[in-house]
RNA sequence: GGGGCAUUAGCUCAGCUGGUUAGAGCGCAGUCCUGAUAAGACUGAGGUCCCUGGUUCGAAUCCAGGAUGCCCCA
């Protein structure tokens, strides 16, 4: 048969578009799946990206994470379906249409229409798709794009109103107030990723202390360190003076202590109290004072206080001091103002606390009228300093300063946001809490402390879901209210709707988005009004989270595949998702079918630049995935992500880092492929012969290589299985340096050599398995490189790697012993090479004997095995054990100057020459008590190990090397008869590097012509045998008949040495 | 402000449940080897294991506090 010749100059990328044509002709794919359609279901579910926006590098890590397991799991005979997806709805999207049409406000979409706006969202989304599957595809993820779900689909919708109905029917769905960043001009909310673009440091508010008066009664009653006829206050700090009317309580920290201090505070020189966190008196307090008493925190809870502003029904119990686990003692006052209105953790204090919500600002952030407050309709921001103003003719305020910090501005129109509680639907996620963080517990996560670090505190701290948006592309909340009695009902189904009484504006074909679904209406069950649809759209999340079901329109359709794929077995995203996909999916998925959603999990790392700083488009520090796949390649790039480091944490990003990871791991892979094809093509061997020798009669090098070979294939599989991504590749790439490295310098005589043995064909069988099954080991990591030596190694037409099953590991072929062999062989290598580099005797000289002093018996044994690549690899004729170091080295014991001298005084000259009068038996014998730490005696006196020091010196004609307890010992005399076979060695290397110049082909056959003095002569009459056979020559006297292709005089050791080479016709 | 993760050689990273002298690859310098040759081998330089305390016979590893970076949340 013969492979198609494989060069050893490659460049990736051009490899990888023709698997990419290859895979592409043949429908690999599609094949990879239709295969295993009768097999074990594998679960996988895509995350849906958004096409709106180009992909990234980091959509690069989290596809090619997603895609090995799948592939992995394909290879083992599991069926994998790999159904892509689109994330279509939400305001991102909403946002980049706006800006386009140069809208600015919802009041302009709506009068530029819902319906065309929606429309213009609808095309947007799909803007890039082209580079999303662009490339997926030329990063070899895998993933059904013909057929993929689409969030904005009428069934996709239609299986989350199903979602909403099911949590309706729990009564898990309720509409209460919520906090949101909002902006007055644009009069709409922000999502947290839009206010995170609008922060702005060094923003100047006012910083005021509030004296909130005790209720005089009620205080004395309960505490009786507030008895006093002096008016006593709670002192409280704030930057929004704007919110102070909108108080009703006062937020304490339970476990903190709090004084009552005295002293004149004000103009008036009145005396009066105040009560502050014990801690923070010194900060706040410029004026003297005296502390009067100390009070627990928890002891000020529900004292009354005088409100600055009477707004609320005090039959809501308002004006207390509550207790809060966010009130810190790092700034402020300890005791913190709630406006349940204008704050999210104020929200949730009054929720726990039952306050009451007053609002005193509108949409458009202007002051509502109220009792005495400044004038109506004012700009909330530009009431602060009359509010301050006020509050201070009224004698509560304490001070008034300014202060520098960081506030959010809309990042459209730079207007300054309110923190805004309006009205929205929520999914009571808190009522199956202990649910939530049970299931928890049986999701596989990696990496580990993310199930009960981020995601489980998160589910500890869990709060309801605000599902609502007041907007206009998304899934539309399924809710019809009737006008007349306000009778709400929950749409389940298109069917349902249907089946409504009196339907109006309904159509077969209804468009289930804006404004189309708002012109449903029917009759209301109970009253016989008529039900609108309330104007809310649904969080785009959950669409994410509706994945499992919607995606297959469950419970419409594909009940069978819904059961078989949930909860699926894997999941893979960036650890954003924690909060984000990772818990929509479980929420769900918990609420509607108290299980988790998926089993197990991988949550990768940020992408950060070269330096370690993240990536962003301001630092200009972004690198487009497709420089580096044009430069390296995707198996470069996708090899880079697996070992860089474990998927969980941030990984550094480069071109040039993906660069490495070619020279370290692709191209001695590929040069050690190319190596076997290219003697393999030559020797024409042809595996299909199958006439292999028995692995039992293989030489030990290929033993080995089997046996780590199938070690690797276990601890591979192993790893894979267990999600150990990094730990899997990282096995591989090691292999392959131990292959490359030793396996195929050990044996490359054995392919170039002329006999056709045992020994031959021996390698050649060895090293083919080993590339086969390498190919399949890392079709899931390289599905590239893997597929293009598969299907040159392989015989089957229109094969794939991602077709074959994945490689079993054959225990017999495992054998411990050889392995230790090996790598004693290495060691023993190794510390020969460093010993002659330290005698200064070039390998290519060959030496008599060299020694190996190992100690353990497993070590012993392997010896005599390994004793001729030693001899080979070190260049000598011989290798011996031997157990005494002390034949090879000699030991001198010297006193530790530093610590002696002080001891000894005069005496130290006496023990020097005691030391050096020391019989050799006796030296090493100290010497290796001193270097073991122990204490030794020496006439008759005991010194500690750290008063001597050891000197060790090589034995003349010795040179040695150490590593823990291994010693290689090398014998240096060089006889005359070694020198020649040295100076032969140097002749054929001189030769061979003739043969290059005269651009011969390695098979090429020469005559050689040899002149020089005596010497040369001698060396060429002993040794003419080998410098042929090495050099594929014949050797002839220069009798100038004929004309060389190439003629040169060489130093050699010193010596001039004429040589000839000339091609021989055959 | 709260939480999570990280910090080990110039760079990228290993270092398992505490245990001799903290490792690898890249890069750098030198030497060697070479028909895999833009590879390979050996040696060398290069370390406050982020800092400070604590536990322990013994800490890169465990605990506490702090610093810096990244992420999430407020």
């Amino acid at each position: 048969m013969g492979f198609d010749p494989v060069s050893n100059k490659v460049v990736f990328p051009d490899l990888e578009s023709e698997i990419l044509d290859y895979w592409k002709i043949n429908d690999t794919f599609k094949k990879s799946i239709e295969i295993r359609k009768n097999s074990p279901l594998f679960s996988f579910y895509e995350g849906p990206p958004t096409a709106n926006g180009t992909p990234g590098v980091h959509h690069v890590l989290s596809r090619v994470f997603k895609d090995i397991v799948p592939r992995f799991k394909t290879m083992q005979g599991f069926s994998v379906p790999r159904k892509g997806g689109w994330d279509t709805h939400g305001l991102p999207v909403e946002l980049a249409v706006e800006t386009e049409l140069d809208l600015h406000s919802k009041t302009e979409i709506e009068q530029y229409g819902v319906e065309k706006f929606n429309e213009k969202c609808r095309e947007s989304v799909f803007r890039y798709v082209k580079e999303w599957e662009m490339l997926s595809d030329r990063i070899g993820f895998w993933v059904d794009m013909d057929d993929p779900y689409v969030t904005f689909k009428n069934d996709y919708i239609e299986s989350g109103w199903w979602i909403f109905k099911e949590l309706w029917n729990k009564n898990l769905i309720y509409k209460d107030y919520k906090v949101t960043p909002h902006c007055p001009r644009c009069v709409t909310s922000l999502s947290s990723h839009e206010v995170a673009l609008g922060y702005k440091e060094d923003t100047e508010d006012p910083s005021v202390y509030i004296k909130f008066l005790l209720k005089e009664n009620e205080a004395s009653n309960k505490l009786s360190e507030l008895k006093s006829k002096i008016p006593t206050s709670l002192l409280v700090w704030t930057t929004t003076p704007w919110t102070l009317p909108a108080n009703v309580a006062i937020a304490v920290s339970k476990e903190s202590k709090y004084i009552i201090i005295e002293g004149t505070f004000s103009k008036s020189s009145e005396p009066e109290r105040l009560i502050l966190a014990e801690e923070l008196a010194d900060n706040v307090i410029n004026e003297s004072y005296k502390i009067i008493g100390t009070i627990d925190g928890k002891d000020l809870i529900g004292i009354k206080y005088e409100p600055l502003y009477a707004l609320s029904d005090p039959k809501d119990n308002p004006y207390r001091v509550v207790s809060a686990d966010f009130v810190s003692l790092s700034d402020g006052t300890g005791l913190v103002h709630i406006a349940p209105a204008y704050g999210a953790e104020d929200l949730n204090v009054g929720r726990t606390e039952n306050l009451p919500i007053i609002h005193v600002v509108d949409l458009n952030g202007a002051i509502e009228e109220f009792n005495d407050g400044p004038q109506e309709g004012l700009f909330f921001k530009e009431s602060d300093p009359l509010i301050t103003e006020h509050l201070m003719e009224k004698g509560r305020l304490l001070r008034s300063e300014k202060i520098e910090h960081t506030y959010p501005f809309c990042w459209r129109c730079d207007a300054p946001l309110l923190y805004y509680a309006k009205e929205s639907w929520y999914i009571k996620t808190t009522q199956l809490k202990d649910r939530l963080i049970e299931t928890n517990r049986d999701i596989n996560w990696h990496p580990q402390h993310i199930r009960d670090g981020r995601f489980g505190e998160w589910l500890e701290n869990n709060v309801d879901w605000a599902l609502s948006r007041e907007r206009f592309w998304g899934t539309p909340i399924p809710v019809w209210v009737c006008k007349d009695c306000n009778h709400q009902t929950a749409m389940g189904s298109l069917e349902e709707l249907k089946s409504q009484g009196n339907l109006q504006g309904f159509k077969e074909d209804l468009d289930l988005h804006r404004p189309f679904v708002d012109d449903v209406t029917f009759s209301c069950d109970n009253c016989g009004g008529t039900s609108h649809r309330v104007p809310e759209v649904m969080d785009a999340w959950f669409d994410s989270g509706a994945m499992p079901v919607a995606q297959l329109h469950y419970p419409f359709e594909g009940k069978e595949d819904f059961e078989l794929q949930s909860p699926a077995d894997y999941v893979c995203e960036g650890v954003d998702q924690t909060r984000g996909w990772f818990y929509t999916l479980h929420a769900l998925s918990v609420l509607l079918f108290d299980r988790p959603a998926y089993k197990n999990v991988v949550s990768l790392g940020h992408i950060l630049d070269e330096t370690g700083a993240k990536m962003s488009k301001s630092k200009g520090n972004i690198v487009e995935p497709w420089s580096v796949l044009d430069s390296r390649g995707a198996d470069a790039l996708r090899w880079y992500m697996y070992t860089a480091t474990t998927p969980g944490n941030p990984r550094r990003f480069s071109e040039n880092l993906v660069g490495d990871s070619v020279r370290r791991f692709l191209l001695p892979l590929w040069n050690t492929y190319s190596f076997f094809v290219t003697y393999a093509n030559l020797d024409e061997f042809d595996p299909n012969e199958k006439n292999a020798p028995k692995i039992s009669e293989r030489p030990l090098l290929d033993k080995w290589l089997i046996s780590s070979l199938n070690s690797l294939i276990s601890t591979t599989t192993d790893h894979l299985e267990n999600y150990r991504i990094t730990e899997g590749a990282r096995e591989i790439e090691s292999f392959v340096d131990q292959l490359s490295t030793w396996y195929i310098r050990r044996s490359r005589r054995r392919f170039w050599k002329s006999e056709d043995d045992i020994d031959k064909k021996s390698a050649y069988y060895t090293l083919h398995e080993c590339l086969i099954t390498l190919s399949k080991l890392l079709a899931p990591f390289t599905p590239f490189i893997a597929e293009k030596m598969y299907l040159n190694l392989s015989s089957e037409e229109n094969a794939s790697v991602h077709l074959d099953d994945w490689p079993l590991s054959v225990n017999d072929h495992i054998d411990p012993k050889i392995e230790n062999d090996v790598t004693l062989a290495m060691q023993l290598s190794s510390l020969g090479r460093a010993a002659r580099s330290k005698a200064k005797i070039k390998v290519r000289q060959p030496l008599s004997k060299a020694y190996a002093l190992v100690r353990s018996k497993d070590d012993i044994e392997s010896l005599p095995r390994i004793e001729d690549q030693l001899k080979d690899e070190l260049n000598v004729k011989s290798v011996q054990n031997s157990e005494d170091p002390n034949l090879f080295i000699n030991s001198y014991i010297r006193p530790n100057l530093s610590i002696l001298g002080p001891k000894l005084g005069k005496e130290l000259q006496g023990f020097i020459s005691v030391l050096s009068s020391l019989e050799e038996k006796e030296r090493s014998t100290i010497a290796n008590k001193i270097l073991s730490g122990s204490p030794v005696t020496i006439n008759n006196e005991q010194y500690s190990s750290n008063e001597l020091l050891v000197q060790q010196e090589d034995k003349e004609g010795y040179v040695s090397a150490q590593e823990g307890n291994i010693l290689v010992v090398i014998e240096t005399t060089i006889s005359d008869e070694l020198a020649l076979e040295g100076f032969a060695r140097d002749l054929v290397r001189q030769i061979q590097e003739m043969r290059r110049k005269a651009d011969l082909d390695i098979e090429d056959r020469i005559l050689l012509s040899i002149s020089g003095e005596k010497h040369v002569e001698k060396v060429v009459t002993n040794h003419s045998q080998y410098i042929e056979q090495e050099t594929l020559a014949k050797i002839i006297d220069d009798d100038k008949e004929y004309n060389p292709d190439l003629s040169e005089t060489i130093d050699i050791n010193g010596i001039d040495v004429s040589i000839s080479v000339t091609k021989r016709s055959n």
